[in-house]
DNA sequence: GTCTATAGGACGATAGAC
DNA sequence: GTCTATCGTCCTATAGAC
């Protein structure tokens, strides 16, 4: 005899199902890589059955799509607010000329986005995670990720101020972020913001001005 | 009836099969992570049928410790073989007082970091897919990353030389190198050592001298 | 929109012969 | 040291009822 279930199942409408979805598959992923993820556990996450929940996915890959997607449009939408500038729904973070509209240079624009990721380690995970499992080409979001660090080194670089080799001190600023990221991961003991900060004081041009 | 062998298996003694196995294994973790990571993949590149190869590492976890150590052991033979100071066999990069008694500054050693990483891309990823993916603590070598960041953090700033911060660029060289070593592994085109170097022109404290 | 049922494999690991 | 055989579990995905 299976198991019995304990409560009722919530029957939801298509969107709010679909963003719990995308939410626990989202802590889901952080924590095993996309490899790791059954649809099981997202499933039961959401108190459904797996057909259930392919039912609004359609598969797998169509999951891992679909959270990359959300997470894009929200942290694009957060920034934007963050900066003062209007912004659309649906367009990524690093796809248009969000940060060149926004009229920052690069030091406080890392500053605003490194203070945004402090506010979500789970979601940095999730990116950490998937950056390094995707660098083999027959990964899912392999593509995705080749993309992004292309468009987010331009989009950077676009805003590094003279006299800095604009490439050079995009290449320093994305790295440094994602490194630090990883270090404050494993040891949540110091802020990401105080990591940060006290990490680019010496360097010029990402010294985030008084 | 079962697919036919082509060739006949090679029988090999202890050690050899050891290595063997232990090389394919990286390969193949740094490839897919270690929840991607199947015994049978692992047993297929070695032409050997999977409880032949439990026979040699016990368990799936006792595999990714052995290719942890095992990298672990070689890499800090060649760094101090780099840097001219003798090093026995067996003791990690760096969890012994190597640097210091190599007697160079952070500047130099991460330069020859930098280069011996560069000639070995594959374990280079293999540690950035298992440092993201161990971030969990369930994760077979959550602990041996744990004390990896530690350590690596104090043996790097047990180097940096007046007047800079020894914490504070210990955690920027170690974020700078890890985060630079994605780029390249996603973008080969340009050379890691010349992605570090010419990322460290401006960096107080990192710049390689000539 | 969600279910039951099931197909059809791949998984890690063990037992025991040789 | 390596094998065959097998156990029990997990996996993604589909078919079709409601």
């Amino acid at each position: 005899m299976p198991t019995a279930r304990t409560r009722p199942r919530v029957r939801m409408d298509g969107p709010r199902r679909r963003d719990q979805i995308l939410a626990a598959a989202t802590a889901l992923i952080a924590e095993r890589g996309y490899w790791g993820l059954s649809t099981q556990d997202v499933a039961d996450a959401c108190d459904m059955t797996v057909p259930g929940l392919l039912h609004h996915v359609g598969s797998k890959t169509g999951l891992l799509v679909a959270v990359l997607e959300r997470r894009d449009a929200l942290d694009a939408l957060a920034i934007a607010d963050r900066l003062g500038v209007p912004h659309g729904p649906g367009r990524g973070i690093w796809g248009t000329d969000l940060f060149t509209a926004a009229g920052v240079t690069l030091d406080v624009l890392c500053d605003h986005l490194v203070q945004h990721n402090a506010t979500q380690p789970e979601v940095v995970r999730l990116y950490a995670v998937l950056e390094a499992e995707s660098l083999t080409p027959d990964h899912p979001a392999h593509a995705y990720f080749a993309d992004r660090q292309r468009t987010a080194l331009a989009a950077l670089a676009a805003v590094v101020p003279p006299p800095h080799d604009p490439d050079h001190l995009a290449s320093v600023a994305l790295g440094l972020m994602d490194g630090l990221q990883l270090q404050w991961l494993r040891d949540p003991t110091t802020s990401l913001v105080d990591r940060w900060r006290a990490a680019v004081a010496d360097v010029p041009g990402l010294r985030v001005p008084a």
